[in-house]
DNA sequence: CAACAAGTAGACCGATCTGTATCGTTTATC
DNA sequence: GATAAACGATACAGATCGGTCTACTTGTTG
């Protein structure tokens, strides 16, 4: 492995620990023995634990944000048919081994104090993701992009939270069903 | 306090520090340093901290299933009406400062283990509530009550998840919205 | 009142936590 | 090939973790 590349071995690591096992529970020895590298190392490329933690959610808001559009803009070009799709996403995802619910939610669980670096850092991934269903259901033309874009997040952030207890990927396609129903009934922004 | 309260404040003071903290950050030493309570005592009454977990999961399960049937019951009559209440009744809750999202969810994430005791009175009490969101979408004399009721918690557990990070408790006014919509369109069974 | 159960205070245990210090080795770059 | 930075291995520090133990006090109940 080049040096350059140890840094993001630790961050996948750590990713990877967090979401199995939460944020304190994944200690910063267990990191260092599952990645191969010295805690000395570590410690030179994050000052705390909590510099760890908030590099891999912002390397997990990145990365499931830019996963998420690609998947999209792949799978549809009618930004009605691009909603629904984030919700097939979503199912690839429960579908994973590696699904333990949320990481930015399980943070915030953790670390529920609104001053905290951390729950600052899942308050802005969350608005980034409503941003862009907003986005989606702005250009499907839609009058009320802000309050549909607010529903589909509804129906994401409870998918998530039923297939973490669950297991259980086809709660994707419900919550997929219900936005359907719903943005069937939703009027254009000029008819 | 009376000797057969200890437990019960016990319990309290657990349930309030692990909904606040998280269930491995709010340590044994805390737990007894707020209630005023020896440790001794609190592991005369609950043999290990994994035991004073399950019984705080129990205790919030038992707690805010008959809080919302009693609070749903007095809402309404109609079964439409009532699968509405729910979402009333979360607002409420949201609304607590004690608020910080949803316990079961939360021990989800960090005991995330399917073989885990924790993670299985998780599922348990998530399929309760589900039973009961069935319940009344049976009792409601439609056609697809088991479908409903999944929409309904699927906007449920959304609206927890949400206001979990935004802390806007209007959060579940939209969540009831967007289930008043989607139960406009369902059909009776016998119809 | 006697007797027993329950509670208190706090020392203590071994393990684990985050983070630091030491020091020899590897690697990259000029 | 020299130099400097990065890395590895490991010991260590101080705090905290869950949990036990002892010795004493309080409360309940027949």
């Amino acid at each position: 492995m080049k040096r350059i590349e140890k840094k993001a071995h630790l961050l996948e690591t750590a990713v990877a620990l967090f979401n199995r096992h939460g944020y304190h529970a994944a200690g910063v020895d267990r990191i260092i023995a599952d990645s191969g590298i010295a805690k000395t190392t570590l410690y030179r490329h994050f000052a705390t634990k909590e510099d760890l933690i908030l590099a891999a959610l912002r390397l997990q808001d990145e990365r499931s944000r830019d996963g998420m559009r690609a998947f999209v803009d792949q799978a549809a070009t009618d930004p009605i048919e691009k909603l629904l799709a984030t919700f097939d996403y979503l199912e690839a995802w429960f579908a994973d081994r590696a699904f333990h619910g949320c990481p930015f939610v399980s943070a915030a669980s953790e670390y529920g104090d609104e001053t905290d670096p951390i729950f600052h850092e899942v308050a802005l991934h969350k608005r980034l993701v409503l941003a862009y269903f907003e986005e989606l259901a702005h250009a499907a033309g839609l009058a009320d992009a802000k309050r549909v874009a607010e529903t589909i997040n509804l129906l994401h952030e409870g998918a998530v939270a039923v297939a973490q207890v669950t297991r259980d990927p086809a709660t994707a396609g419900r919550a997929k069903e219900a936005a359907r129903r719903l943005l069937a009934y939703e009027q254009p922004a000029f008819a």
